[in-house]
DNA sequence: CTGTCCATCCGTGCCGGCACCCATGCGCGA
DNA sequence: TCGCGCATGGGTGCCGGCACGGATGGACAG
């Protein structure tokens, strides 16, 4: 009860599934040093909640959430408060949405997949600005990702321009080349130019691994 | 230490994230009543476990796992422990999916979305064999399901057959006809008449609607 | 000013998705 | 037994995705 010990970590946890929630907080809060003090169903709600609460320390995200994605939802907060460490949880421990989530501002990335002293070790390094002590498994990801850091390259560039971006969504929501030329006041011919520098750009095959893209990127909704 | 008290029911627990594992873990045996006695990653790991474990009561099940899902374990599960009491635990309160749970042999459907005492309650029913003492919230779901039983119709028609959920699955991750058809031993011709038969039964107008709709409803990863 | 990047457009050609048409064999229930 | 649903196969034809080739004008930096 005295104020020798450190306070514990002030944590803001946000995932749309009200048992998830309620599972990682029995992890979080079994640990003397963390401590969930808010909670959140989607993005929309992480926002206001680190609106009107200045002292949170971190934020653990779900990547997969109706409105507004945890990606979305990183960014936010990203601007809204710099000191913010932010932690993604996920069901994909795919490379795509690391990077996705590198760049909306996340110090962290956890697939679900971990175990739970994983998520807790992910905590308290994300909390110590440890940029990646990565909880074990994603070897693969870690060494395509501290390659790239080692070689001066920085994190990779979105390479799509906005325009691109504007039909890349487009597209990924199923309209015709026909139907976005109308929509955006272009030939046809030019919305396929855009989609095949796209596909070209993020090295993918078809419309449909761009739907995918997009939905993992958080653009779209399924 | 006596026996005075009945024993706790003895729970199965299928999730293909170690991390939700352990949350619902840790709610579960927060219960005197209830008590995981066994873990499995995915559905084949939840057959072997029944397979060996012939004191089950009860199995909690997610629906979206790789290789085999929740509702193909269920069916096993079903055949193997006529017994077993199972509870589908799921991201989706979609109708689809909670008639499919029935069909599979479920006897219980829980989103994600409720409350650890939703789930804990639910866990109850469904060892007391009451159908669906419904945790809360879904509303419209039981209204449509209530509707349905009290008009005499009964559970709707599964949507697609098995067959069809394979192509089903394999058209949505970008395979084209030939490759699937070389896939199943079919020819492509087969697999365009099973697309065909699937989209109209999903009311879908091409892949793309199809690959989000897998998406939604847990059949594939993004 | 010149080069580069971006957005705009065009033609040609192949291939696959998808909509129609058709038939066969099998199992199951009315 | 007869029909029905399911899985299997085929043919034809249109259209759109996508690859490949080309061009122009405008913005901005070196």
């Amino acid at each position: 009860m005295t104020s020798a010990v450190r306070p514990p970590a002030r944590i803001l946890l946000v995932d749309d599934h009200a048992l998830v929630r309620r599972g990682v907080r029995l992890i979080l809060d079994g640990e003397p040093d963390l401590e969930v003090v808010a909670e959140a169903g989607d993005g929309a709600e992480a926002v206001a909640a680190a609106r009107s609460d200045d002292g949170l320390d971190l934020a653990v995200l779900d990547i997969a959430m109706p409105r507004m994605t945890g990606l979305q939802a990183a960014r936010e907060l990203a601007r809204l408060r710099p000191g913010l460490r932010i932690l993604m949880l996920t069901m994909y421990d795919n490379e795509e949405y690391f990077f996705e989530a590198l760049r909306a501002g996340a110090n962290g990335y956890v697939p679900k997949s971990v175990a739970d002293r994983d998520l807790v070790e992910a905590c308290r390094s994300a909390l110590r600005d440890e940029p990646f002590i990565y909880p074990g498994a994603e070897t693969a990801l870690i060494r395509s990702y501290l390659d790239r850091v080692r070689s001066g390259a920085g994190l990779p560039e979105r390479p799509v321009t906005e325009r691109e971006e504007e039909i890349l969504k487009l597209v990924a929501e199923g309209h015709t080349s026909k139907e976005i030329g109308d929509l955006l006041f272009i030939s046809p011919k030019t919305v396929e130019r855009h989609r095949a520098n796209i596909l070209q750009k993020l090295g993918l095959r078809d419309r449909l691994e761009l739907t995918r893209y997009a939905i993992r990127a958080g653009l779209i909704e399924p």
